[in-house]
DNA sequence: GACCAGGTCCTTG
DNA sequence: CAAGGACATGGT
């Protein structure tokens, strides 16, 4: 099954591709993205997209003003994000392993994504999909990202592999670059939030009806 | 009011 | 290792 799971991924990749074309996705620089990513855990782009406005409001929006920051203040400004006070810590373990750990912002981008991508998932509240979305689009690594709507898509489309082998299936697939990674991962997102609910999920049918 | 959102961690069976 | 709960606000 896993010889033709990349057929099938290829073939979900090229429709996905002749319905949206090019398409903007998580916009902002490395640190921007860094915070978004960490935000958006369990809730809607729109409330992130109010907190990072909170957030440059108060000339919060880098690691190093973040690590100096009152947690109380962060809380404040992320709030309407929920799980507020969990995930102003885990901006403030970000922001000690980007800062004190790495050296800085600059010092990352000269690092190796294999290593970028341990020492981010050694940070605590940072899993997989945290990581991934900050080499994707704050780092602009050729590094896909595994959601909840791609292994819902895929699940639809008849794949049964486990989702720890969906990254290298479609990495396997797509061209080595990050511009493959970041706009098949924006392709499935858009096309997910509007035909995939929790319950249903219509990917199946975008799939047949072009083949 | 019920249900879900671009997860992660911790505890149980 | 799978399943379930905690974290919390905001939109439909």
């Amino acid at each position: 099954m896993s010889a033709s799971s990349s057929a099938e991924i290829r073939h979900l990749v090229r429709v996905l591709e002749d319905k949206y074309g090019t398409i903007p996705w998580w916009p902002g620089d490395c640190e921007e993205v860094m915070i978004g990513a960490i935000l958006t855990q369990q809730t809607r782009w729109e409330n992130v997209e109010r907190a990072l406005f909170e957030l440059n409001v108060r000339g919060l929006c880098t690691m190093q003003a973040i690590l100096a920051a009152d947690s109380h203040d962060l809380e404040n400004a992320i709030r309407c994000t929920g799980y507020y006070r969990m995930k102003a810590g885990r901006l403030k373990s970000l922001a000690v392993f980007v800062e004190e750990q790495c050296g800085g912002v600059k010092r990352m981008e000269t690092t190796s994504t294999g290593t970028l991508r341990e020492g981010l998932l050694s940070v605590h509240g940072i899993g997989e999909e945290t990581a991934d979305s900050i080499l994707c689009y704050g780092f602009s690594r050729p590094n896909f990202v595994i959601d909840a709507y791609t292994d819902r898509m895929v699940r639809c489309i008849g794949l049964t592999d486990p989702r720890n082998r969906l990254k290298g299936l479609f990495e396997q697939v797509l061209p080595k670059t990050n511009a493959a990674c970041r706009q098949t991962h924006a392709h499935i997102v858009e096309y997910a939030k509007e035909y995939c609910g929790k319950k249903r999920c219509e990917a199946c049918i975008l799939v047949n009806s072009n083949g």
